[in-house]
DNA sequence: ATCATTGCAAAAGATTTGCAAGGTC
DNA sequence: GACCTTGCAAATCTTTTGCAATGAT
């Protein structure tokens, strides 16, 4: 079982300054505590208990950082009987159960839900290949003090935000073409 | 059937109109023909058949300037047996058409689908309200510039973009709490 | 007459829930 | 021991599909 300390990094990209690659490495997000821990103390906050196949979902989700649903975490998981198998319905309660905790945040992309890191992850944005289907992360401070500007003409008070800009990957871009999905719900 | 309803408002939001060149009320968008004969116009290129039943939803879809989802439109048609009546999959079939006629836009709220006018009115974006539920409409051309700024430096061909920004209303902020939803997908 | 469209019933896909058995504190 | 969790099966919710009957051109 990894416990595999957060040091994650991000594209960051700022519209003012033209000059810098539009890719540089934003840096690493220190955090006080392990997933596993973190969630041990959420669970004891609430009443609930940690259970192994908690520890083992926590375990697999923060092992990769990647977007993923829940279908492709079940995929990784063990098969049933085999030590480790954790059930569909569990699947689901434990991913609602860290998104609660603030582990993982969840969108939705082509009808169903995405999780990503949240806990020890900085806020970011996507774009969306709609031709290979990335998600590709990217960080903008002025988009966020634009967004709280526009919040505060309407006298709004921001939670949260999604933003999802669909397009081409410069990489499909530069290749032929791949089948589409049944749908565009962006 | 929806046993927990989106509430689906609209403000046509004309933002504080004082001094902010970008933030204009929205307003119709000049077109030269009526939702009906743009549909009948797509129907034809596509040597599909413009039945009554399509003419009623189109109808009612273009009778109120509203975001609503397949269930809130359903429930606003004649019942079975009644004169207008369209059953279910057939208002599925028709939105998905509708979409790709280009009169209607859909996008993902809470993980169904909702839609909105597209055909005639000007591009924009949305405050959601996470209390009372509404879609308060904004536009903003600083965010279409910034949008296509941050693509270009990641290469990246724009096609669209989805952007919801969640919190509380003003509205709501001077009210008392409501009952939450089961799920905060954004 | 031809062929798209409809309504019905049923299916499908994603996610949730009731419940008895088992696990954690 | 109390009571939270799990896995199973089944239910839900939303949307789609197969198909025979109906309707548009």
């Amino acid at each position: 079982m990894g416990t595999n300390r957060l040091v994650l990094v991000v594209m960051s990209s700022s519209v003012s300054r033209q000059s810098v690659p539009e890719e540089a490495p934003l840096g690493k997000v220190e955090v006080a505590l392990t997933p596993q821990e973190r969630f041990e103390e959420y669970l004891q906050s609430k009443g609930m208990r940690n259970t192994e196949q908690r520890r083992a979902l926590v375990d697999l989700v923060f092992s990769h950082h990647e977007h993923f649903d829940a279908d492709s975490l079940i995929e990784r998981l063990p098969r049933r009987g085999q030590p480790g198998f954790v059930s569909r319905p569990t699947v689901y309660r434990t991913l609602n159960e860290l998104v609660d905790a603030g582990l993982l945040r969840r969108f939705e992309l082509d009808g169903r839900a995405v999780y990503e890191h949240d806990y020890g992850y900085p806020q970011h944005d996507h774009l969306y290949c709609k031709q290979c289907r990335r998600l590709i992360e990217f960080r903008s401070d002025e988009f966020l003090r634009w967004r709280d500007a526009i919040a505060a003409q309407h006298k709004f008070r921001v939670l949260s935000h999604r933003l999802i800009i669909t397009g081409i990957c410069e990489q499909c871009r530069l290749t032929r073409k791949r089948p589409k999905r049944r749908q565009d719900l962006i």
